[in-house]
DNA sequence: CAATAGAGACCGACCGGTCTGTCCTTTACA
DNA sequence: TGTAAAGGACAGACCGGTCGGTCTCTATTG
């Protein structure tokens, strides 16, 4: 592994934990045991290396998350198993990710203080959610949804309920709280299907 | 109003758009129009403020959510008023937490990077779950909500999508999409109870 | 020899916190 | 009642330390 991608990855496992403005390019630094020159002739600066470290971010989540996907057929059990994966393959990664969600972490961080680098966050955000209300417009669509299903509606709650869970996750670490959380969305997606 | 109460709702202020670690002292002082001396002779430090500043946040949090929950018998209806209370009268109140609700914004902050400030921002969040089970139970208890209902997972579902509904309003300050999670949230309850 | 990666001294700005000094109000006493 | 002592509120200079970023210098490699 080259310097630059060391660095990247140590930039994640500590903006997951301590967010974006609390971390120093010195801890970086020393955690990868390198030094300001070392950093300074990947990136020209900390803004630089956080938009290469959001790349790589995304990346992974991709590769968490919709892993397995395409094999499933019903557009629900899609949903279904994108959460499985949230709470198995992509929160419990305290390898990459030791603080939980970084989106959450440096949305919630960043919105007010910095607006150009929280922007892409909210469009991934966005991005996000239409992809489950996609899903769900599918199921409607084969009639498989229980009458007076809003599928904006529901979009929007699942997703909500996966950032509180982030949220929870980020609070306590707590596996149990969080598979409660996940089981409760589940369950929710059961009681809106036929 | 004293100097300490002006320190402290400025406070509010900045932490629950900029954080705790990320607010220097030297801000709050500018807003405020004073200097050192006159915050650190009625706060022996900033952590100290910091628990002064919790203190009274909880106390506007409590008035602004419970209000006119006592005149509501249903104990589903009384979820539903704080929901609506959330979202116009906590929210929405922009004076007191202009970055949205200033719990979920320094526990993300805190749980890694502070623990003995975070913990009792955890405690309040077990707290305000414990309170949305015990109305779902004794919803519960008078027989009406439907076959096979978990009032924990209930309870677990409403408070993530409180949490997921703050994070997405300090993402994106839309009460329209702030509005489209309490009305799922409230849809969700109705879709349980009998 | 040229080019690049990396080490680390260094810079100005800012941080939380301390300390001294200056008011102003309250209290104590002849 | 006049006056001085005491104490609290606040201003702002100052401290050691850390920040992001720059710069110079060295080591390595083709």
């Amino acid at each position: 592994m080259t310097l630059k991608d060391r660095i990247i990855h140590e930039s994640l496992r500590q903006f997951s934990t301590k967010g974006f403005l609390n971390t120093s390019i010195t801890d970086i630094l020393e955690a990868v045991g390198s030094s300001k020159g070392g950093l300074y002739n990947h990136f020209k600066s900390k803004e630089d290396l956080f938009f290469a470290a959001m790349s790589e971010a995304r990346k992974i989540w991709r590769q968490r998350n919709l892993d397995g996907l395409q094999q499933i057929e019903r557009p629900v059990d899609r949903i279904k198993k994108l959460l499985a994966n949230y709470r198995d393959k992509y929160l419990a990664d305290s390898e990459n990710f030791p603080g939980g969600c970084i989106f959450v972490t440096l949305a919630v961080e960043l919105n007010d203080q910095r607006p150009h680098l929280a922007r892409e966050l909210n469009e991934g955000f966005v991005r996000f959610k239409r992809m489950l209300k996609r899903l769900l417009d599918q199921e409607l669509e084969a009639g498989n949804l229980r009458e007076g299903v809003d599928t904006a509606l529901v979009a929007e709650m699942v997703f909500s309920g996966i950032l509180g869970a982030s949220v929870m996750f980020i609070s306590d670490k707590s596996m149990t709280t969080l598979d409660l959380n996940i089981s409760a969305l589940c369950d929710y997606l059961t009681r809106i299907t036929k």
